[in-house]
DNA sequence: ATTCCACAGGAAGCGACGGCCC
DNA sequence: GGGCCGTCGCTTCCTGTGGAAT
């Protein structure tokens, strides 16, 4: 142990020339099979340059293909323009989830930080709009908004920000939204959808020969030479292309299939790793999220995972998989409440957490349908049951 | 045809919390 | 220190829905 030294360590044999590129927080310089998408996105954002806004834009398409990564390269190619006064801001409304954060973001990246509360939403609105107009001509801020879909009240933002443009005496904000999903534009009001909308760009899926495309040039830049075998490379293409073209997924694939190759000290990659790869990643996902959820949630699965040795249970078979009623899963959730000491949670607040547990993927729900009186779900384990059971015991009853 | 069931999910509101400004 | 402010996690109340039961 005493002659072990971080340069052992570091000079270990690896399959891996460069693992950062195979990371998701990496954006490539160039991207493959984007060139109309980019085209698009350019054109519409080169108003900007002479003082015109550009119209918003709402991007949609599956995750891992290319629309964040896209967007960022543009930005990239606007901050290297000088002399503008075009000004961009990126953000993940997964962090800025409401109106007042989206606009208090820009106030910080423009103006000055701001805490967290304590302004009133008029007070930070107002230096918004005089940072703004503070310039001869005004300036023109572009406000991309990734996974614009977690905004809780985006009917309120954008028409905050379309108010705006009407304030402003000179200078604009025009705004770029981003999701993969495409059903979220119904739950907007008609005239936020129709402000947000101007223009709407598609991301289509890759397909399978496009996804070997892009994993072969990032194999390139991360993997050392004929590291990775014909077989291994379109094994993850194919997987990844059955999971909706998803690059990123694909690319991960290839992180862990190359860390378990440098752990089984292989020289190359092969089919088998990324099946293994696979698998594991499976596994450590459930892991995972199982743990990392509030005790309540955790208790609702928990109630689901024991609804099978209980008598009472009804279960529905539809193919092969178990299904439970909800009002059952309801009750044992309350019994187990009872038995660990625990005040329920309402069933209102149960019902929003089958909808946490269902966009996980820990479970999927679909409707009774005939046969059932009433309007009845039931729910199925995503995962096994007997393992999410034994994370489960462990978390909470274990302590 | 009407009533009942078992839910879904929107709306309003509550209270604690952390933070501002004066 | 008091009056606002936004957020979070939650409850209560309520309307809607689709099929079974009567």
């Amino acid at each position: 142990m005493s002659s072990l030294s971080f340069s052992d360590i570091l000079n270990k044999a690896s399959v891996f020339k460069n693992k950062n590129v195979l990371s998701p927080h990496y954006y490539p310089p160039e991207m493959l099979y984007r060139d109309h998408e980019l085209r698009t996105l350019m054109e519409l954002i080169a108003p900007a340059f002479k003082g015109v806004k550009p119209n918003n834009l709402f991007i949609y398409g599956n995750s891992g293909c290319g629309k964040t990564a896209a967007v960022k390269l543009v930005l990239q190619k606007i901050k290297a323009e000088e002399n503008t006064r075009v000004f961009t801001t990126y953000m993940n409304c997964r962090v800025y989830d409401s109106r007042y954060k989206v606009i208090q973001k820009l106030v910080g990246d423009f103006i000055i930080e701001l805490p967290r509360t304590g302004h009133s939403m008029a007070t930070i609105y107002e230096k918004l709009l005089d940072w703004i107009e503070d310039d001869d001509q005004g300036k023109n801020l572009i406000v991309v908004l990734d996974e614009i879909d977690a905004v809780k009240d985006l009917d309120d933002l954008v028409y905050t920000l379309t108010r705006t443009n009407d304030d402003l005496k000179k200078g604009s904000i025009s705004v770029i939204g981003i999701s993969n999903r495409i059903d979220f534009k119904k739950k907007l009001d008609a005239r936020s959808k129709s402000s947000l909308c101007e223009k709407e760009l598609v991301f289509h899926s890759y397909n399978a020969s496009q996804l070997s495309g892009i994993l072969e040039d990032r194999i390139k830049a991360s993997f050392n030479d004929g590291a990775i075998l014909h077989g291994a490379l379109n094994l993850a293409s194919a997987i990844a292309a059955s999971e909706n073209g998803d690059v990123r997924y694909a690319l991960s694939l290839l992180l862990w299939a190359g860390e378990l190759a440098d752990s089984k000290k292989l020289k190359v990659v092969t089919e088998k790793e990324v099946e293994d790869a696979r698998k594991k990643a499976d596994e450590d996902k459930s892991f995972e999220l199982v743990s990392g959820l509030p005790q309540h949630q955790q208790l609702v699965l928990y109630a689901l995972c024991l609804s099978d040795s209980e008598a009472y249970s009804k279960l529905v078979e539809e193919n092969g998989d178990k299904y439970y009623f909800s009002g059952h899963v309801y009750e044992k959730y309350k019994s187990i409440c009872r038995k660990t000491k625990v005040e329920p949670r309402s069933s209102r607040w149960y019902r929003e957490y089958l909808h946490d547990l269902e966009s996980l993927g820990l479970i999927t729900t679909i409707e009774s349908g005939k046969g059932v009186r009433g309007h009845a779900t039931l729910i199925c384990p995503g995962f096994d049951p007997n393992k999410i059971r034994v994370i489960i015991e462990k978390r909470i009853l274990g302590d």
